[in-house]
RNA sequence: GGAGGGGUUCCCGAGUGGUCAAAGGGAACAGACUGUAAAUCUGUCGACGGACGUCUUCGGAGGUUCAAAUCCUCCCCCCUCCA
């Protein structure tokens, strides 16, 4: 995406990408981006041990900055989670133990490695734990707590929503913006970082360092929020049934992940290539008109560019085969997305669907159906076994379970293999030892 | 410190002695329809070798009763108002 005569500037780019909700000082902002080697920050809080879909936006924002050259600073909360941001929740989170907060802060270091460059300082990884842990109260408040009106804070949407609930909002809760503004504050005397940016629940936090900053240093710095990503029928992004979407393969497997993206809706797609791929724009714009058995190819390059990002491309194309064999697979078109490096001929070949081993011996008395499907974790508890095959939602190898306690022996082997299919989506192929 | 309100199954939320494994909604799961989409319709939705039955669950611990989510005692947590 860097070849091109015509290189957009990192703002357009951003803002056409559809990752820019609000700014401040806009002409300053461009003239500040324009002007090459910015340095800029977005906020992770370690509130688990994985980063998950909904953090793409700021991970691949600050990845778009590094590739047109400036410095981003991926800044993880490990200070701040102590406290607890109120923003945009309606309950008091649950505190976390410092253990818990530095395992989840080492987590996300790693993640974010998979997208940023940190070599030879070309971002930045900071915890600001490294300066919240030490300050010391009274000087605290003295030195940067006096710049902070209650009036004005309370008006804060942040604030506002909590105070006129009936949860209320905690004293602790009531200190984090002091904390991220001072985040912000030492990011600039430390690395010149003159923009924060974050979700749109963040505009608050972000506004009160920019007037900590210009009342402590005399000095402009910038904010930027992103838009709340929802899909098209108004629900937010990145949330199943199993909870998030997780980066961490331990967590949400890379062919979980791919499926996850492959499920996307249909009016859908163009916005998430935009977001969560570096595809060139002029090509994602021809995906808009698609429809029927297209846009489903096009599904398929999203869930390959995007699972390629977060795992990397052998794990991608082994989600790709995975999906080709459960699904079937089609030629993709060179002229489809030229810009992705998808391997476009159709695929046969499974290779890394959940799998499990079973001992022959064990095959030979013959197991319970049921007892198969909660072994192989495909059923939580046999009821729901039963009822899955009651309901005809059960097959093993293509033919479709009709009793629950029907036995499986080796007579049901299809090539050494049982391939245990409960829905139309999740599988298991349990392979037979001898 | 005082007064009041509240803690129910994944979430919201009804339920004030048996008819409660607990209304209703959401989420989820399965089926039909499809395109591995959405919407819609139907069914399911604590556990246990399926119905009957048994066991576990309504903040925690005890108690009353043939019977407790419901009554009593103590404790924990949250909120509101007053100080």
């Amino acid at each position: 995406m860097l070849r091109g005569e015509k290189r957009m500037n990192v703002l357009d780019e951003l803002k056409t990408r559809g990752f820019i909700e609000n700014t401040t000082h806009d002409k300053e902002l461009e003239d500040y981006l324009n002007n090459g080697n910015a340095t800029m920050y977005v906020g992770f809080d370690p509130t688990a041990s994985s980063l998950h879909v909904g953090h793409l936006i700021p991970i691949m924002s600050l990845a778009h900055m590094q590739r047109h050259g400036h410095r981003p600073i991926a800044l993880v909360g490990g200070g701040t989670a102590r406290i607890g941001d109120p923003s945009g929740r309606s309950e008091l989170r649950q505190m976390m133990t410092y253990e818990t907060i530095e395992g989840n802060v080492a987590g996300i270091k790693k993640q974010l490695s998979h997208f940023l460059d940190f070599t030879g300082g070309k971002a930045i990884l900071a915890n600001n734990a490294d300066w919240l842990a030490k300050l010391e109260y009274i000087p605290f408040l003295r030195e940067i707590g006096r710049h902070f009106s209650v009036n004005r804070m309370i008006k804060f949407e942040s604030y506002k929503q909590r105070l006129h609930s009936d949860e209320g909002l905690n004293f602790i809760e009531f200190n984090y913006m002091l904390l991220q503004s001072y985040d912000f504050l030492n990011l600039f005397d430390t690395y010149s970082c003159r923009l924060q940016m974050g979700g749109s629940d963040q505009w608050g936090n972000i506004v009160a360092g920019i007037e900590l900053t210009r009342k402590m240093r005399q000095e402009t710095v910038f904010g930027m929020t992103f838009p709340l990503i929802t899909k098209s029928d108004g629900s937010k992004m990145g949330k199943t049934a199993k909870g998030a979407v997780w980066l961490d393969p331990e967590k949400t497997s890379p062919y979980e992940y791919f499926q996850f993206w492959v499920n996307t809706q249909d009016g859908d797609v163009a916005k998430f290539m935009k977001l969560f791929t570096f595809l060139p724009l002029d090509e994602i714009v021809t995906v808009e008109t698609f429809q029927d058995a297209d846009i489903n190819l096009a599904k398929t390059i999203l869930a390959y560019e995007a699972t390629k990002l977060a795992h990397g491309e052998v794990e991608a194309k082994k989600a790709l085969a995975a999906a080709a064999s459960m699904f079937g697979s089609r030629e993709i078109p060179a002229t489809l997305l030229p810009a992705s490096t998808i391997p476009r001929k159709a695929l046969q070949t499974s290779t890394s669907v959940p799998s499990s081993s079973l001992d022959a011996a064990e095959l030979a008395q013959g197991i319970p159906a049921f007892k198969l499907f909660v072994s192989t974790g495909l059923c939580t508890s046999g009821g729901e076994a039963k009822r899955l095959i009651k309901q005809g939602g059960a097959s093993i190898n293509d033919t479709k379970i009709t009793q629950f306690d029907q036995m499986i022996t080796a007579g049901n082997m299809d090539d050494g293999t049982l391939l245990l299919k409960a829905g139309k989506k999740r599988f298991h192929k349990i392979t037979i030892t001898q």
